[in-house]
DNA sequence: CATACGTATCGGTATATCTCGATTTGACTT
DNA sequence: AAGTCAAATCGAGATATACCGATACGTATG
C-alpha cells in the first residue's frame, strides 16, 4: 500500500541497441551481475534470528499465549501439551532471539513478550497470509 | 505500540488466602490451566507460512535484492552465487508462502515483491534484533 | 541436611529442511 | 524439426531442528 514493487522496472542499463527495453540481448545475464548488493550481514542475523525463532508451531504459539500477559514455564507447558524438556527447549530459543524476557521468583520463571514489535511481526504476517 | 505486553499481570484469579498475588499456593498450576486459548489455527498457520519462508538465508537475501526492482531468475543466481535448481526451489517457496509474484517474458521469469507488508516484515525483524 | 518441586541442560533418535546434479518442460531461433 | 537456453522438477545425500527421557541445578520447606 506504501511504495509500489513495481516502482524500479527500467533496468538494462545501456544495452547496445537501445530499441526494446529487454527481451533483445538473447541473454538475460551475462554473469558479471550486479555487485550482489548484498545488505548487511548484521541486519540479515538479526532477521535471520527473529524468523528463525518464530518459524515454528509450538513457539509461535507461546508467543500467542503470552499476548495476554506474562505466564510461567509449567503453564506454559499446559498450553503446549508437550512434555517439560521440549518446552524448556523452546523458552529458550525465543529468549535466545530475545522475542521474551524471563522473571524469575523464587524457583518459578515467568515469561513475557520483550518488545511489542514482536506483536506487530505476528500481525503483519498474518495479514500476508489472507492477502492471496 | 498497541497494547502493552506487561498489562494483564494481575492474575491467580481467587486464591484461597488472597494476601499474596502469587507465590503462595505453593504449587503454580495445578494442571488444569486455562483453556488453551489457542488461536485460529488459520492464523498461526499463515504466521508460520511467513516465517517459515523468511527463516532461510538466501531466501532472505533474495528478498533484500528485490526491494530495488524485479530481477529474473538468473540473476538471482548471480546474487545468491548458487547453482540453478539451489535457487529455483528457493524461488519456488517463497513463491508458495506469496512473498513473491512472478512475471513470465519469453523464457525468462521474472521475480518481485508480492507486498510491501513483506518488506515491513524485514524492518521490524531486524529491529527487533538490535534492540537488547 | 534431606526432600520436594520447578526448571534447565544433556544425550540420542526422529523428522524436516537444504543442497545440487540430472532430467524435464516450455519458449524461442534457425 | 532440431538446437538452444531459462527455468522447473526430481531424487538422494548432507545438514539442521525437533522431540523427549534422563539427569543436573537452584530454591524452597520440613
Amino acid at each position: 500500500m506504501a511504495d509500489d514493487p513495481n516502482a524500479a522496472t527500467e533496468r538494462d542499463s545501456e544495452s547496445a541497441s537501445g530499441t526494446l527495453r529487454r527481451m533483445e540481448p538473447d541473454r538475460c545475464c551475462d554473469g558479471h551481475f550486479p555487485e550482489t548488493r548484498r545488505p548487511d550481514d548484521d541486519v540479515v542475523e538479526a532477521e535471520l534470528s527473529a524468523f528463525k525463532a518464530l518459524a515454528n508451531e509450538k513457539r509461535l504459539a507461546v508467543v500467542h499465549a503470552l499476548r495476554q500477559g506474562e505466564l510461567c514455564a509449567c503453564e506454559l507447558e499446559t498450553v503446549l501439551d508437550a512434555p517439560q524438556s521440549t518446552v524448556a527447549s523452546h523458552l529458550r530459543k525465543l529468549k535466545d532471539a530475545g522475542i521474551v524476557h524471563t522473571r524469575k521468583e523464587g524457583k518459578w520463571t515467568y515469561y513475557r513478550i520483550a518488545d511489542t514489535a514482536s506483536l506487530q511481526l505476528l500481525d503483519l504476517a498474518a495479514a500476508l497470509g489472507d492477502a492471496e
